[in-house]
DNA sequence: ACCCAGGGTCATA
DNA sequence: TATGACCATGGG
């Protein structure tokens, strides 16, 4: 390995491995601001294969739009996105978002409030998280957080990077001070991170760590 | 037949 | 605050 890549610290050079091996990945999958907002809400414990579907059967219906949603019935929206589990549930959540979505005045209003006061005014949405919250953050409104879900979580501990017991804001400070706070490195990093465990083990031959790790028990 | 997927809420102790 | 039940489809 080259001297440079020895200065980075952990974080970092996984991040150049990854990007190096996977590529730019172009992230979030969406032709709007708004529909990236509904695949993060339908993505919740979902596969994408799975939240693609609803969203095109919400395009087929002309009902990708916040006013289309709150306009049908929660039955008739449950049926559009029923391919993304849990319908009942996420319609319900699709309803709340663009309910406050609508109040407070859409795109251009909340693209104008300070990165703390949008996180909390998203959090009290009935159904959205922190991690889908901070997909939004990150993805729609450009914002410098760190988005940790499941695989971060996983990899990293694998790597024995992080403690097992860390909560999801404990996590985000880690990443969040380990790297400068950049928003295309974000964006790039976490699409990375789900790119690589959708893909290790699959159409790669290594395993999770390999190419990341030096001393990866995999690579024998 | 089983396991998991780009989580979150709510009830309970 | 910390667990557990619950939500539900589709692909491997």
């Amino acid at each position: 390995m080259e001297e440079k890549e020895a200065r980075l610290n952990p974080f970092h050079r996984i991040y150049h491995r990854l990007l190096d091996y996977y590529g730019h990945q172009d992230w979030w999958p969406g032709e709007t601001p708004f529909e990236v907002m509904v695949g993060a809400i339908l993505t919740q414990n979902t596969a994408w294969t799975n939240v693609e579907k609803a969203i095109n059967n919400l395009k087929r219906a002309n009902s990708l739009s916040a006013d289309q949603i709150m306009a049908i019935s929660v039955e008739e929206l449950a049926d559009l996105i029923r391919s993304a589990g849990y319908f009942n549930v996420k319609a319900r959540r699709l309803k709340n978002f663009c309910d406050w979505y609508l109040f407070q005045g859409g795109y251009e209003q909340l693209a104008k409030w300070p990165t703390d006061a949008l996180r909390k005014s998203l959090l009290s949405v009935n159904g959205i998280g922190p991690e889908t919250a901070d997909d939004i953050l990150l993805y729609v409104f450009e914002r410098p957080i760190f988005v940790i879900d499941a695989y971060t979580r996983r990899l990293f501990l694998r790597l024995g990077l992080i403690e097992p017991d860390l909560g999801y804001e404990e996590l985000r400070r880690i990443f969040e001070s380990e790297l400068e706070k950049n928003t295309q490195l974000y964006n790039e990093y976490h699409a990375l991170i789900v790119n690589h465990a959708k893909s290790f083990c699959k159409t790669r031959p290594v395993c999770e760590t390999c190419i990341l790790n030096d001393h990866c028990p995999g690579k024998e």
